[in-house]
DNA sequence: ATCGAATTCGGGTACGTACCCGCAATATAC
DNA sequence: GTATATTGCGGGTACGTACCCGAATTCGAT
């Protein structure tokens, strides 16, 4: 087992260059303090060597510690979709802590603006280097990424993105399309006319989001010429009854609804109303690898489940800061993560890497 | 930005045993040359303050390069499926090359049982210090991996699995499943009744995989109920003239096909039959992300793709070695990849990362 | 008790890079 | 001209671990 020997390291550079390894080390890390002409020169041979730096070496050297903070939704007794991407933070943390990073979690309350904007002035104060957050609540998220910008602070977004805010990187759905391809599962092979109901659960803050779904839903249809009638539930009260109360009136309301597609994670509850009313025959899509959205699914009161990885999306977005941060890469700003379909038959090998 | 004050490294361990940093690392890496009182004294505070190696350290120190061998086919003409796991390999190669890990990359040939013993032969010969492969050949892979076991040579299977050779692991799709998956999605909302065609495509050799998933796909059937006649076709030639010589047959003598399900990524073989002679409202479903079976999943003659990830798979496959060969860490020994259902409204989003 | 071998251990250097300190040479000021 | 900045650069140490070399200690045999 050789020793690679195609690797050339600042040693070879400065040899090279007729200087010492410091002035390598100054041109490299574009510090001052070294004359025009020599940096010509030993740029001209670090390119010649396409020199990779060693970034173990670079690592254990540098005393500088890297610290990122993470802002997103508490695990909420009503849905427990933000475990994931916490599981993939830890995860994307193991790997980089021998790097020198380290991770601080914020956590914001979805159901109260202040708490975003309190946590989002915790991180500003501590001064980190780079920031992972999930843009719930617009307003406050402009506002706190628009001093991330001032201060040169690197953000990603996750999970929903605001394009004009030039985040270093948005990881997450293409929202529109997650709807056309909602729509798409919901209304494959039917052939009789019937209704179609969308239901949105969730109280106004995320509308945004819905709205890029619901989009691509009626597209989805419109371009296929599908002619469904479709209704919509705007339910915003996201407790159980609430629910119910607004099913019902609309099942009273509509009859004929043959297919249901619920805009986000809370399909489960329209599921158990639908299990309580002993409705059959509603093909019901809806969102997130939820404990309880797959219990649903293996009962069969739901179809199809739609997923976009949220665990990957946390792991990536700290790796587009590592890289950017660490070794200087250039990133992809959008990167879209799959749609995945779940079914009761492929459910069981959707799961997480473990940390 | 405070330097992590918790870390505590060999030298510390060295301070309170009241012994040298080299008494400390003989420990550590159990060679000889230490009693067995300050053995145990060492442990108990390696133990006790939970010491984790700094692996950056350990690896620019170390001068002992690991060399990992890969054994897939090679990309043909005939289906670029390989060319996936390449890029996962590629992936790995990259992230973990400044640990002093190198991979050399042998291919054989999917038409020649022998072009794997001569390239798992070089592999002996090398000496590597682990192996991915694909054990195409059953036998030939019995007799490779054998010699692995004796040499203590750690392999890794991916896409299909031999499960008695007690491999490091095995990383790829659970064939039942996946075939029981598609016969849900050829039969979902099919009420009429109907043929279903199984169509097997290959020479003998994937044999083995093929049973597996028509197995699962004759499961979902049953454990469903569902009656639909199931008619099959083995195709041993994989060119498209003889597919397509079988197919004709197959019509003629079945009226009635409604369904096809193609136990493999030649699916496209089939969607061209199809195509080229009009025929409409026939479901398909299939294998893999190839080029050519996404174009024919956007014409609308195939419905679904299935498909399991073979970028990944190898991407995991390398890091599994890499995990047990230098960090020493014990690794899942069955690793199933998730079943994805791609449809031509979510496969744009199904690609693979940038290396 | 003496000697040699085996056992047990510490000093020290290397890995490739970061970065501090300080010296020399040059430029600028009076 | 001398004094003082400024610029350009090299020496050297540190990061945490691996591992070589040789020294100290122990032990058994005579």
């Amino acid at each position: 087992m050789e020793k690679d020997t195609t690797y050339f390291g600042v040693k070879e550079i400065a040899r090279r260059a007729n200087v010492s390894i410091a002035t390598v080390d100054r041109v490299i890390h574009n510090r001052t303090g070294v004359s025009e002409k020599t940096k010509k020169k030993i740029n001209e041979i670090i390119k010649e060597l396409d020199y990779q730096p060693n970034i173990l070496a670079s690592r254990l050297a540098s005393k500088n510690i890297i610290i990122l903070a993470v802002l997103i939704p508490r695990v909420s007794v009503e849905t427990d979709f933000w475990d994931a991407p916490l599981y993939g933070i830890q995860r994307a943390e193991k790997e980089i802590k021998p790097y020198g990073i380290q991770i601080r979690t914020f956590f914001f309350d979805l159901n109260d603006e202040n708490s975003f904007e309190t946590q989002a002035n915790l991180i500003l104060e501590k001064g980190v280097n780079g920031v992972l957050l999930s843009p719930s609540f617009i307003a406050q998220s402009i506002r706190f990424t628009e001093e991330c910008r001032r201060l040169k602070i690197p953000f990603v977004f996750i999970d929903s993105n605001i394009p004009e805010q030039h985040s270093l990187a948005y990881i997450g759905p293409h929202l529109f399309k997650s709807g056309y391809l909602g729509a798409k599962l919901l209304t494959y092979r039917k052939e009789k006319e019937s209704k179609i109901l969308v239901v949105n659960i969730s109280k106004e803050i995320e509308n945004y989001n819905y709205l890029q779904i619901e989009e691509g839903f009626r597209s989805y249809l419109q371009e296929n010429q599908l002619s469904f009638e479709v209704i919509r539930a705007d339910i915003k009260d996201t407790d159980y009854l609430s629910v119910a109360r607004n099913l019902t009136q609309v099942f009273s309301e509509n009859e004929n609804i043959e297919a249901i597609f619920v805009t986000n994670s809370r399909v489960f509850s329209v599921a158990t109303f639908l299990e309580n009313k002993h409705r059959k025959n509603i093909s019901l899509v809806g969102y997130d690898f939820l404990k309880e959205n797959i219990q649903h699914l293996n009962t069969g009161t739901i179809d199809f489940l739609i997923c976009h990885k949220p665990e990957e999306q946390a792991y990536r977005a700290i790796m587009v800061l590592y890289q950017t941060l660490v070794r200087g890469q250039q990133v992809e700003k959008t990167q879209y993560m799959p749609i995945d379909i779940i079914t009761k038959e492929n459910q069981e090998f959707y799961q997480i890497l473990p940390v």
